[in-house]
DNA sequence: CGCGCTCCTGACCTAGGCAGTCAGGAAAGT
DNA sequence: ACTTTCCTGACTGCCTAGGTCAGGAGCGCG
């Protein structure tokens, strides 16, 4: 239940690249002085990006990093996704395949339900909506209830 | 974003204790046995829930574990972070007390609605509608859709 | 009291993941 | 050719996950 390193920097750096626009290639150098994160670890990171379909890059001069497609159609799922695997797996296993006995039958449906609601946020969020800063408003009903802020 | 062994381990055994209900302390190893887990692994999680105040246990001929409250005052969400610590945050801190700089300054928005919309869930289902399987709406509505239950 | 039952606790273990670093190779541009 | 930048695998140190083992401490009972 937490997000890692990796998860976080990944949205960073992918965001980065939906602000920069179509303003050519945009060398991993900078994307890492921009948010901060260890270049070379970066590089293994934007690497799966790559894999996943979400980037692209070209090498040498002028060489760099972009997006595949225009950044209103790449969620903050699709971005995790590339590089933790499945959202909400319990036990390593999805939530659909899990046969639960006894008292706990009904437990597979909370799991789905867990996965529902990080589902609604994450591939309600697009990169073009962070880098704007135009919460859609699954996110922003969440952030003005204060309740939210709370540490718990 | 992930449900750890331990954690859904917790809840079954949890949730076996709220479907006893009154009839005296159940032993380890009958919960170990009606959840399928291994029992010294159990012993474990049984300790951290009587840690956190949501199980009692007595020793010796005739002792066991029950809960220390009604199973309907007891949420998921108490059952999980007992086990696992808070929920939802990012390289191990809490989403409100990060910040993130340039382009992702938003970001941090989106943690907090994705910490927020599990609590929704995990806050709003209890032992008690587990074991009876009348599950609140927040779930119910969740399970319904059937893109739900599609593995992405 | 003594004895068995059950929880309680710490120590230990193994496999694997997390968060990187290092070194070198391969394409692109000039 | 030569520089620049991405690409890739190998490696590392530390920590967590998911357990197991051995013994101790409290409880009830005859």
């Amino acid at each position: 239940m937490r997000v890692s390193a990796k998860a976080d920097y990944a949205v960073r750096a992918a965001v980065e690249l939906a602000a920069v626009g179509d303003d050519g290639p945009v060398k991993g150098e900078r994307l890492a002085d921009a948010q901060e994160i260890p270049l070379q670890f970066l590089e293994h990171i934007l690497l799966e990006l790559k894999h996943s379909g979400i980037v692209r890059a070209r090498r040498g001069a002028k060489g760099g990093y972009w997006l595949a497609r225009p950044a209103d159609e790449v969620s903050i799922a699709d971005v995790v996704r590339a590089v933790e695997g499945p959202i909400a797996n319990v036990q390593s296993q999805p939530p659909e395949t899990i046969e639960y006995r006894g008292s706990a039958e009904h437990l597979q449906e909370v799991w789905i339900a867990v996965r529902a609601s990080l589902r609604s946020v994450l591939e309600g969020v697009t990169l073009a909506d962070l880098a704007s800063g135009n919460m859609p408003s699954v996110v922003g009903d969440y952030v003005a209830e204060p309740d939210s802020w709370a540490a718990r």
